[in-house]
DNA sequence: GAATCATGTTCCAGATTTCGGAACAATTTT
DNA sequence: AAAATTGTTCCGAAATCTGGAACATGATTC
């Protein structure tokens, strides 16, 4: 491995993560370096453009370089950009939190993110994660996502619990995500935050396979039975028109003949 | 220099901008190492959770990671998801493409984008970059930064002409900021991309510093004089109201005696 | 206002790492 | 079936990186 390589991203990763300006015996001290050390590292990050100096404190600070690759990243750029106007009509029509989030290993990243008016207790932010099986959106994708057995074991691992109400038992997630498979939208009570719940619903491109998920976060107190309804037929509008419009094969027409048969399940919700 | 790092991240950022996954030798190739070179800084990025190689084909691609990081970068990540929603509502009403931009150096950064439904001739992308003195919301942005004449002219460097309609006169462009700040929002007439116009206006934060602008990119041919005082209105208004979320003082109490007194000039259009 | 301290930066010899060719395994192509 | 391509491992030679020391600069203390 190239440690110096190695070395250098971490501080990079460390210096974007600070959320103020950053001077070499910070970093220094962070990872016992030689401030030499240090403010060599700094000094290539800066050349190469990943890092800006500051002409008069001499401090470091990512650039927006970063924000520009992160930018090309395949799912984490199309999509939103696609999907946002039915994320902002989502907003607006209900009032509450909504984002996009997609998988990434046992977990999903936010995309994309409109804030409620509404102050809400969850705290998230785009490029954030949260557990796959303990949030809506995360269990919209594993049902939709239809790993095996094995699969999904092997790619969750143990199932830790956020709270009273996480599922830790890998039997009843499996329910759960089958139950979503019929229903068409997944369901968070309280599982990740104390007082949050939220909604899920996966989005598909063209080639049928779900690659994200729209997510409403909604505060207990506002979460209730007669409300849920509403509230799921409109994400369910909402994540049909993102998947439409990312080519996915309007359900109307004659397509499911050619779609593959492990989506349709999924696309629809019952009546 | 770390010329291990520097290499590492040239290769990182190559393999951001394929769109494909790419493979020891093209990496080994695109910059003449050794294909065991190639091939540990590969590893190295991975392993540093940078990238993830397909398990089929050995073959690599950037992680999330990097839109993880670039979604950190104060700029880019804090701003868009307070004014996201004002653009949105933008983009509804006008029906044209929506944009927020920020500036770096002589280029612009687009922050956030709203597509119109309508076919338009520039393309943009979230990430993506323009020289800041050929567009609007670039003009409204060095026009609100108050620049003095030296550090405009090294900061933007020789004006190149993208279109015949390009502004390559210094004294000329200092003349268009000038009129940008005296009615609150900039123009571009075809000065990037033959067949787009725009127009631009600045968002400033809690003390009063552009930190944005809000751009509408309108094809030339929908770019009509009846039309633009309209669109102007709506844009303004839109960053009017983007400012007073990042806590912009309202113009309309008596804060104008507290701010800085460069800022006033532009926050309001003449009527 | 002088002295002290903290910090950024430069320099250098020693130590460690990286480099690239060679070899091998696994595919793919011919 | 043979040849070519590619991914991966290994290793000695060579180049780089490392950390301490020294110096410059600016801040803080006395």
């Amino acid at each position: 491995m190239d440690t110096t390589l190695a070395k250098g991203l971490v501080v990079l990763e460390w210096l974007a993560r600070q959320q103020r300006d950053c001077r070499v015996t910070d970093v220094a001290v962070a990872f016992g370096l030689a401030r030499s050390n240090a403010h060599r590292t700094l000094q290539t990050l800066v050349e190469c453009g990943f890092a800006v100096q500051d002409a008069a404190s001499s401090a470091y600070r990512p650039s927006l370089r970063l924000f520009e690759l992160g930018s090309l990243i395949e799912a984490a750029a199309h999509i939103p950009t696609l999907v946002r106007p039915h994320l902002a009509a989502l907003a607006q029509t209900t009032g509450e939190t909504i984002h996009l989030a997609t998988l990434d290993g046992a977990e999903i990243v936010y995309l994309d993110k409109f804030d409620s008016p509404l102050p809400v207790a969850a705290y998230s932010r785009i490029g954030g994660r949260a557990p796959a099986a303990c949030v809506a959106s995360g269990k919209a994708l594993l049902a939709a996502s239809h790993f095996d057995t094995p699969a999904l074991r092997h790619r969750l691992g143990p199932l830790l619990a956020h709270t009273p109400n996480s599922i830790t038992d890998f039997e009843v997630l499996q329910a759960e995500l089958q139950r979503t498979r019929g229903c068409g939208f997944a369901e968070n009570h309280e599982e990740w935050r104390l007082g949050v719940c939220g909604l899920g619903a996966p989005v598909f491109n063209a080639r049928g396979e779900p690659v994200a998920a729209v997510g409403m976060s909604v505060p207990s107190i506002r979460f209730a039975r007669a409300r849920l309804r509403t509230l799921a037929d409109a994400l369910l509008a909402c994540a049909l028109a993102a998947s439409r419009t990312l080519g996915y094969p309007d359900t109307d027409r004659r397509t499911l003949g050619n779609a593959s048969p492990r989506i349709p399940t999924l696309q629809r919700r019952q009546t």
